[in-house]
DNA sequence: ACTACTATTTGGAACGTTCCTATTGTAATC
DNA sequence: GATTACAATAGGAACGTTCCAAATAGTAGT
């Protein structure tokens, strides 16, 4: 227990070699012969050898590790991308470190801090909301690349470039299809106010609107089925006229979707629903769930593209990007709900 | 970009003092003036001084920081695990790592590797399936204290004491309830049949259900919405004598409440169902999904408690620690569906 | 046998901290 | 005014690696 850890000189005593050599054998040069690679790995095993990275970093200047903060671990959103960043960074032979800031900007700027001490050589962020200015000071100050994604923590888009999907033509296909599909009276319910990510899938859903003359009615104040369900109830209760709804999320669009039922409107014929992300097991719910679909799986990976040209080009990306979003027209959107024998 | 990052040496040099009172102000120690403190302080932001842990780990033992290993960056119950784990961990000043396996057991032992090379403390490990004893011999010659959670990978406790619900447990609950609930065809349906976890939680419901003379009808294989939608078609067209069907999870249990709804076949009534976790939002569903409950944010405290203990302490925890499950009845085991006007 | 190579191995000198043991400055005590 | 005690600061030696220049061993050509 109290016992040191074995260093490359142990290791080197042991095999009968200098540590010089065991460093090579450690990094897999191809100077060294096979026979003392195999001594020294020998002597690695008896000696119960470990790698001491802390002490490596000290003297070289990259180490391969790419840091990823994110701000919710429990959105599966947010977790899809996480996943496709952390396999195609793994394919390119970085490692990745994840941290999650649970949307609370010290703990960000904490965890952005650690990794960078740390060493990562880039990071990519998905900022919290809050005072988030500290974690880009520092970023900025330590001088590695970082690429935003999905929300813009921080405006200076010549230091840190912004990728995001674009939601406001997610909200312009959606609304053009609901009123292709004969609605009359389009709501858009969720999502937060003061937030960028609902100003701009509303975006899209009020300049359509505006441009077919028609009066938009929103519902802002909650990203979840129980608000969905709860906005359900009003407009039954109050608002008999709507008989569609854009969503800001699957989440609302399930909850609507359950809540319509339980009240008793067929969704699909008596009032439209399309959701937006389109991450939830679409063809499980009765009807299926429409929505603007974001391919968030491809963006991960996109994201890393870029991360990893940035740190081996040094050329700096285009300060915005904004992947396209499209269609995924299900049931509960297009007429009567259709039989699922058909396919 | 070239220029070499300012040390502390840099920054004693442009405040006048020596490079151990910057430490001892980088380290917040009381024993240094305030007035040198603050002069410290001023020349780290102009010189923009990056504190290096690397070399700060080369001399010091322990890190704080403590190494997350989950399979699956895509479950919700393990992320809302590793949520909990991590805010417990942050709590008490340990900052978190988290490492996706993504399942496949050569990328476990390489996080595992990378993990244990950066210095972490100690490992929380929800083991992947697959080759992971590599994982396992590294960690223990690293000598760090390691719990497995939810999954056991590596069988010897006396190393790597185990954590995980007591699915048997649930399995009973659920089974128990149904029949009290007037069910007399209860199956099983869901998991995956090389699984512990799928045997555990078959094995309460096979015990409870041979104590009631009963026969077991059970359909294994997936673990998804889609399996559960399918097996409710199987069951609706091939076993109409089962009236129950209790679920390995609850992504089974919601396919199946669809897809018998689907079919036609009223859920609550017709044919109960329970499912296993209780992750989803059960109230957002027509009609409420009853589940073996999971209390996962409780189990990921308590799993940081054991392993700080252990880290803290040095004492050995007990080899083997099973939360209770319990069981949540809502509208889909529970008569007619509640809040529908009985038609 | 000697030279000119090439392949392999080697011993310091970093890297940027922390730890330990001085050293200095200041105030209190004799 | 000298001594003591204490607070504050300073300087050198680690820590375990990588990098570099240099040494050695081995091989082929003359």
């Amino acid at each position: 227990m109290t016992a040191r850890r074995p260093t490359i000189l142990d290791v080197a005593k042991a095999a009968g070699v200098s540590k010089s050599t065991v460093s090579l054998v450690v990094r897999g040069s191809p100077t060294v012969k096979a026979e003392t690679a195999k001594q020294v790995r020998d002597a690695m095993a008896s000696t119960g050898y470990v790698y001491n990275r802390a002490a490596a970093n000290l003297r070289k200047s990259s180490v391969g590790l790419i840091g990823l903060v994110i701000n919710d671990l429990r959105t599966p959103f947010i977790t899809e991308f996480a996943t496709s960043v952390q396999m195609t960074l793994s394919a390119q032979g970085y490692a990745t470190v994840i941290a999650n800031s649970d949307e609370d900007g010290a703990l960000q700027a904490q965890r952005v801090s650690a990794m960078i001490e740390h060493g990562v050589s880039a990071l990519l962020i998905t900022p919290s909301y809050g005072q988030e200015a500290d974690s880009f000071d520092q970023i900025a100050r330590a001088g590695i690349p970082c690429l935003q994604a999905l929300r813009q923590g921080d405006p200076r888009c010549d230091l840190f470039p912004f990728a995001s999907f674009d939601y406001a033509q997610g909200g312009v296909l959606a609304t053009q299809h609901l009123i292709a599909q004969g609605a009359r009276t389009i709501a858009f319910v969720g999502g937060l106010s003061h937030r960028a990510v609902t100003a701009e899938r509303m975006s899209g859903y009020l300049a359509t609107l505006s441009e077919a003359r028609r009066t938009p009615v929103s519902f802002v104040g909650g990203v979840t089925r129980g608000f969905g369900a709860e906005i359900a109830a009003t407009i039954c209760a109050d608002h008999p006229e709507i008989d569609a709804v854009l969503c800001f999320n699957d989440q609302v669009a399930q909850g609507m979707l359950s809540g319509f039922m339980r009240l008793g409107r067929a969704v699909g014929t008596d009032v439209r629903i399309v959701g937006f992300d389109g991450m939830e097991d679409r063809d499980q719910t009765v009807p299926g769930l429409s929505a603007a679909f974001c391919d968030v799986a491809r963006f991960g990976r996109d994201c890393a593209a870029i991360l990893l040209d940035w740190l081996e080009t040094g050329e700096h990306p285009s300060p915005l990007r904004r992947a396209p979003v499209s269609l995924l027209a299900r049931g509960s959107s297009l007429g009567p709900i259709p039989e699922e024998t058909s396919k």
